[in-house]
DNA sequence: GTAGAAAGGTTCCTA
DNA sequence: ACCTTTCTAC
């Protein structure tokens, strides 16, 4: 037996720990230590096993979760062993592993990545239409053909209604576009390196001389690139410890497949399989009731989640006259818990389905002096001030960068218009250059007055001046040592005066709000730039792998935590408040796929309810101690008020009348009673 | 006509 | 909260 400490670690996630004979299935149920397992693991790997920190690699889903994982083995390992460690996402290691192998996807090491909105804009392109809907429903079908590894080609054979067809044909273009601008879109991190992986040996065989070891948390989760890539890291050796839980999936609308769990176990017969079923985060009650609920879908495998915890506080039901009762209730409520229970702010959380959801309860939250942070919504990396100041960046790295090119071009606005650019467009596409190389040539002088051209040419020579600092010459070649990143970031930040810019456009608060961001990116690059010793442009190359990790150890606030449920995933609380809890929001039932064959409904129906389920489950068990649900008779929507019905889920997790409860000062008696009346129905 | 204000709409998410 | 569309006031 190993000298390994494992006390402290149950017999499951003992042997999850110690096995390493060959791949390793961990089917954690919530709460159940899973993240325990891949650290506990990691620090096995590099303390008693003799590996290097270089040849083990862990992939988590967001920055967020590597951030924690990393500090969690931070304080089990010395920091000389997990030298060269790597705990990363998918996308960041997808990233790195392109940067290296640019070559065989036919791109520079410097392409750009695009965000959906400069995909977008060449869709739009490409389909000449402005239809939105049209627009995001091509896009989703692209994504949705990368995401499975479907290749235009492949798209074209599969594609069966018209409108797949013609998705199908803008697909082929749409990547011919990308290579032109040397960019690749979200998808293609993971899907590039897969494919070169695929059609090139010796690259395979190197990655799998350099990861020995790797581990996957949140393996329901993958979709089909990701499980490929998966298996092209780990060669024929599989060395690797796949973590998961299939009652936990909950991104199949990004393409996400639940099945990568049961296709493991056919792929690799030897796996050993390991449940982790002991629950260590929540009452007897809230288990009891996430069991419920879950157990009302077909399962992948056998779990049953147990506690050795007490029953704990009844879960309450409650039924809300409005959105707007239902926030401040929500509020009052946790006021007055934190003063009864002698809990902080940050033991609450407040949990939704959709981010507008959030707004009024923030609103409740103000109006009672309740501190609060949101997590979800919008990414850093799309706030337009962000992608401002990085569209600068991506055409220093590279002219054919033509998305960056408009968009530095533009903002703030130096009187390069809309025509200016349709010309320079017209010009640059027939000679298949990019339109920062078509603004210096001669013959360009033709299309444009001189009006047009002065303010390009200097715009063209400011970024070749950066470009020049930055240590890139004409041709791409180093020229000159490199300044350093940070004093060339802040004379273009000054050069091109984006804070006036802001203040010039927006009101005082956003212009603050926005500026402040700017900074916050900048200082990021800054101190990135530092500890790492990389000049702009290997910055700006890496931009994309360089996660928030280095915001200093900040205290989180003592503040309510309000969450969508996805973004929840993988934390806990004390106390938990779900609301919305109705037919139409959770489940949430958008209008009805126009797409999808006439066949398919009631299966695709069925499906997208399991996985609303699931969404159920995984807030229900964020809770330790209390669970709270509400759900609205009125939503405001619009200008009307839409009447609503409590959600199957909460007839599904088996409650008894007693958790149900309704609100005397929102309803009238008769309301009340009626309403108490079908709750009751329900449950009978 | 245009700028700025007000109203309408919104699944969920990844660097 | 944030973005887009529509309306109002100059």
């Amino acid at each position: 037996m190993s000298k390994f400490e494992t006390t402290g670690l149950n017999p499951s996630q003992r042997e999850g720990v110690l096995y390493l004979d060959g791949p390793c299935l961990v089917l954690a149920g919530a709460g159940s230590g899973k993240t325990r397992v891949i650290t506990q693991k990691i620090a096995y790997l590099l303390r008693e096993c003799g590996y290097a920190g270089r040849n083990v690699v862990a992939l988590t889903f967001t920055n967020k979760a590597a951030r924690e994982m990393e500090d969690r083995v931070k304080l089990l390992v010395d920091p000389s062993l997990a030298k060269g460690l790597t705990i990363s996402t998918f996308h960041s290691l997808g990233v790195r592993i392109l940067r290296e192998e640019a070559r065989f996807a036919g791109l520079k090491p410097q392409f750009s990545i695009f965000d959906s909105d400069d995909a977008m804009a060449i869709i739009q392109d490409l389909l000449a239409t402005t239809d939105r809907g049209r627009l995001r429903s091509v896009q989703q079908t692209i994504s949705l053909w990368k995401n499975g590894l479907i290749d235009p080609d492949g798209a074209a054979n599969v594609a069966s209604t018209a409108s797949e067809v013609e998705a199908a044909k803008v697909y082929r273009s749409y990547n011919a576009t990308l290579v032109a601008y040397q960019a690749v879109d979200f998808d293609d991190l993971i899907a590039l390196p897969a494919r070169i992986f695929e059609q090139h040996q010796e690259v395979r065989e190197r990655w799998q001389q350099r990861v020995r070891y790797l581990l996957v948390d949140e393996y329901q989760d993958t979709n089909v690139c990701q499980y490929r890539l998966v298996q092209w890291l780990t060669g024929v050796r599989a060395m690797f410890t796949a973590v998961g839980d299939d009652d936990q999936a909950i991104y199949a609308w990004r393409g996400a497949t639940i099945e990568n769990l049961a296709k493991l176990t056919t792929d690799y017969p030897q796996i050993r399989l390991i449940k982790l079923e002991q629950n260590y985060r929540s009452s007897q009650c809230i288990l009891a009731a996430a069991n419920h609920v879950i157990s009302k879908n077909p399962k992948l495998f056998e779990k049953k989640l147990w506690s050795e915890h007490g029953m704990g506080d009844a879960i309450s039901v409650s039924a809300m006259a409005n959105d707007e009762a239902e926030a401040e209730n929500v509020a009052m409520k946790i006021s007055a818990a934190r003063f009864e229970k002698r809990a902080s702010w940050k033991d609450f959380a407040v949990l939704y389905r959709g981010n507008h959801q959030a707004r009024i309860v923030e609103q409740a939250m103000r109006n009672l002096h309740i501190p609060y942070t949101i997590s979800g919504g919008q990414s850093f990396f799309d706030k337009a001030e962000v992608r401002d100041v990085l569209a600068y960046l991506r055409l220093v790295a590279n002219e054919d960068d033509d998305p960056a090119f408009i968009r530095a071009a533009t903002t703030p606005k130096r009187g390069i218009g809309q025509a200016t650019l349709q010309t320079l467009g017209q010009y640059a596409g027939e000679r298949q250059i990019s339109l920062f190389e078509a603004l210096f040539e001669q013959g360009v002088e033709g299309s444009l007055a001189t009006r047009q051209l002065e303010p390009l040419r200097t715009f063209g020579d400011f970024i070749n001046r950066i470009r020049f600092r930055a240590g890139r010459g004409e041709a791409g070649q180093p020229v000159s040592a490199a300044e350093p990143a940070g004093s060339i970031l802040d004379d273009l930040l000054s050069a091109i005066q984006y804070e006036r810019y802001l203040y010039d456009t927006l009101d005082e608060k956003a212009a603050q709000s926005r500026w402040q961001n700017v900074l916050e990116l900048v200082g990021w690059l800054k101190r990135k730039a530092e500890a790492d010793a990389m000049g702009l442009l290997d910055l700006v190359q890496h931009v994309a792998l360089v996660t928030m990790l280095e915001r200093g150890d900040e205290q989180e606030p003592d503040a309510v935590k309000l969450s969508t449920l996805h973004a929840s995933k993988g934390l806990e609380y004390p106390h938990v408040y779900l609301l919305g809890v109705e037919e139409g929001l959770l489940p949430h039932l958008g209008r009805d796929d126009e797409d999808v064959d006439p066949t398919k409904v009631a299966d695709a129906l069925a499906s997208r309810i399991q996985e609303e389920r699931r969404l159920m489950y995984v807030g229900i068990t964020r809770a330790q101690r209390s669970l709270h649900l509400s759900w609205c008779q009125k939503r405001r929507r619009a200008r009307e008020d839409l009447v609503r019905e409590p959600s199957r889920f909460i007839e599904e997790m088996g409650l008894s009348a007693a958790e149900l409860q309704l609100q005397p000062d929102t309803l009238s008696p008769k309301n009340r009673l009626d309403m108490l009346r079908a709750m009751l129905n329900k449950t009978s």
